[in-house]
Formats: structure tokens, sequence, C-alpha cells
DNA sequence: GAGTTAACTCAACAATCGTTGAGAAAACTT
DNA sequence: AAGTTTTCTCAACGATTGTTGAGTTAACTC
């Protein structure tokens, strides 16, 4: 239920006073529903009343729906920088690391986690969010990660990368009860040999710390 | 592109000579765009175009659209035997019997796998459909595999449908190159000690102390 | 064979959607 | 200060959607 800000007083006609903000407003907006209510349920009308603007406008500044969901499933830097960087490294906690970055990710800040959540939800229905998606995952997850050109690595990162997604979708999205009542750190816990066997399986028994 | 079996030749106006198997026909069309087009993208016409008959019809069978995508994502026994025989036997080559045990059904036969689909597709954009996969998931894939009441248990299988379903998503629905450009028996190869690793972690025999 | 029920088509409604064009008002340019 | 540009609302279009009611034909019941 979008409510306005302060009580709907009356529509004026023309421009507003002062600096323009609601280019930011709508796209904030866009960003929200996107990710909480995914492509289809997601209308303009309804992202221009959360920003309290016509819907004429925001076809104004985004030419259309699909190009205003491009714009929110813009990436932001922070959120690469978190998966390159825990590729690099010593092996050992690799997977610890992977899965952390994964995790933290999407369950961030929400000017990090919002655009990603959008392109899983919007992803299965608009085919740009299929193939931005697609490009994402290949990459950034995969190619962006893997350092060297080995076939092998690339395929181990691509299943990493889809174990974890599936893992944050069936938590976030999804809402699998028993991935729900857990504790982020417990996940970590279970899931970083299994990621460590993944990217590195160069010594099968050397996993268990404990 | 739907095709008429035969070229379309006049619309008859009342009930047809002969035993009824329309029903099934409408049910197999539902079943087939679901699974490759997603809920919304599955129009009651298209549907009704695909089976031959008016999409009146198809309303009268079942009552709504939700009714129809509910009658479509009703998985086959067959499927849930998969699942739960994989979970049956020794420890030993448990990952390895779930992994192929996931990615057949997935990849089966249409009566099978494509029910799957229907609820991986849908259920993004359905609320019927996210609450039929997250009941899916959690009664057959965790309660329904792990044997005991054990919480830990519990939450060890759900993480390994969550990853799997992920790869097979990655695979299926959004078309990452590097798992498509890989053959079934290679990704086992090194899904299989992974989860393996998730489900039987500790091999010194100790089965948690409660 | 009459009467009922079920299968089927046709036509249309009501709602919603993305999108567009015209015009009003403020900001910007000179 | 006049003219141009940008921001913004209003009203509506065209298309599509799920859904419904009326009428038509065949199967089923007795």
């Amino acid at each position: 239920m979008p409510e306005p800000k302060t009580s709907a007083p009356k529509a004026r006609r023309g421009r507003r006073p002062g600096p323009s903000t609601t280019r930011q407003a709508v796209l904030d907006a866009a960003r929200a529903r996107f990710a909480s209510d995914g492509f289809a349920a997601t209308t303009i009308r309804l992202v221009a009343a959360d920003a309290e603007v016509d819907a004429s406008q925001v076809m104004q500044f985004f030419k259309s729906k699909d190009e205003l969901f491009a714009a929110v499933m813009a990436v932001p830097p922070s959120a690469l920088e978190r998966f390159s960087t825990a590729f690099e490294g010593p092996d050992e906690h690799l997977g610890e690391r992977v899965v952390r970055a994964y995790l933290s990710a999407w369950e961030g800040p929400p000017e990090e986690s919002e655009p990603l959540m959008a392109m899983l939800r919007g992803a299965i229905v608009n085919d740009k969010g299929v193939g931005q998606l697609r490009e994402f995952i290949q990459a950034r997850l995969v190619d962006g990660t893997a350092k060297s050109t080995d076939a092998d690595a690339a395929l181990r990162a691509g299943l990493a990368a889809s174990m974890l997604v599936g893992v944050v979708t069936g938590r976030r999205i999804i809402g699998v009860p028993t991935l729900l009542n857990t504790e982020t750190e417990e996940l970590i816990g279970i899931l970083a040999p299994a990621i460590q066997q993944i990217l590195a399986p160069n010594r099968p028994g050397q996993s268990s710390v404990r």
C-alpha cells in the first residue's frame, strides 16, 4: 500500500518550484517496486504514485518500462567489488569468502541488494531480465572471477554462482521456512566447505577445520 | 509457435462428436506453455488456441487462470519418487544419487519435467506459484527426504535443494553459457562431492549428538 | 424419443496496461 | 524581459487481458 508522504493536497499543474529531484525519486521507487514485486506486478502507474508523479512523467524520463527496468538493474560497483575481491587471496578460506560475499551482497543495504533482487525477481518474466541476469552471472560472476582462462575454473565458478544464487532465491524470494529460520552465520558454516569443494577441489580432505 | 494439428477448417458451433479429450488437451497445452513461457506470458487465449478450443471453454473446465496453473503444477508421483528414493541407501554415494535425481527430474520426459519447469518459471510472478514452490521444496524436498526429525538434517536438505534448484535454473531458465555447454555427467562429477559435503559432512561417524 | 446434462463457440464487457499528445508552469538562456 | 527548454499534469487512445452470458450441438438418462 503506497501512501503519499504528505497528505495529498492538490496536484499542481506545471513544473514544480525548486530543483528537481523527481528523476531520482522515480528511480528509487522503481527499484524498490521491481525488487519486491517483480517485473509484471510493477506498473508504471504504481511507480509514479510512489514517487508522487504522474505516470507520463516516468515515460518521459525513461523511454519505456523496459528501459526503466534496465536502469534499475544496474548493479552498483560496490556490489561488484564484493564478488571480485572475494576470489582474491589464498585458496584456504576461498569458500567462506565467496559464500560471505554472496550472502552479504543480497542482504546488504538496499542500494546494493535491491538491484540484485530486482534482477532475480524480474529475470523470469522479462526478456531483457533473463539476458541481463545471464550476462551478469557469466561476465561478472564467472569470467570476472576466474582469473585464468581455464575452462574448468570457469565452469566451477559458474556452478558456485548458480548454487549460491539458488540459496539466496530460496531464502529471500521463495521463503523456504527452513532457510528463513536459520542465522546467516550458520548457513555460512555449512555452505563454505561445499563451495570450497567446488572452487578448490585439489586437496579433498583439507576442508574441515574443526 | 502454436500449430494447429490440422489446418484449421471451420469452427463447428456445438459439442463435438465422439468422446471428449479436450480437457486433457487443454491441460497439456497449458503445461507446455507455462513451462516454456511462464505465468504472465501464458494467456488463456493462447492455451485455448494450442488446444484448438475457445477460450471460454478453458474457463469452464478450470475456473480461473490461477486454478489452471495450480492444476498444471501438480508434480507427478514418478518425479517425487526420484527424490525420495535418492535419499535411501548408504551415505557413501548419497551426494551423487541426489544430484543425479535432481538433474534427471528436470531434464527428463516432459510429463515429469514440465510441471517442475512451470513451477520454477511461474513461481516468481504468481502468488500461488511462490507458495506452491515453497511448499514443494519444504515438504517434498526437505521434510520428505530428511529421515529423522533432526533440525540440522532438514537444514542441510533445504540447502542442497536450493543449490541444486539454482543449478537447474541457471542451466535451463537463465541459460548461463558455461553451464549450457557442459555435459550433464561432467556437472554431476563436480556437484556430487559438494552435495555430499552438505548432506553427510562428517566422516568420523559422528551423527549429530543431541 | 423426450428431457437433462455436458461440451462447445460467439460476442462482448470491464478492467488494466503501456503509451502518447496537448497544454501549463517553472527554470534556464540570452 | 523575452524566448527557449525542461519538468509536470490531464485526458485519452489502443491493445490486451481474464472473465461472463447466451445460444448450439452432441452425449447421456429414463
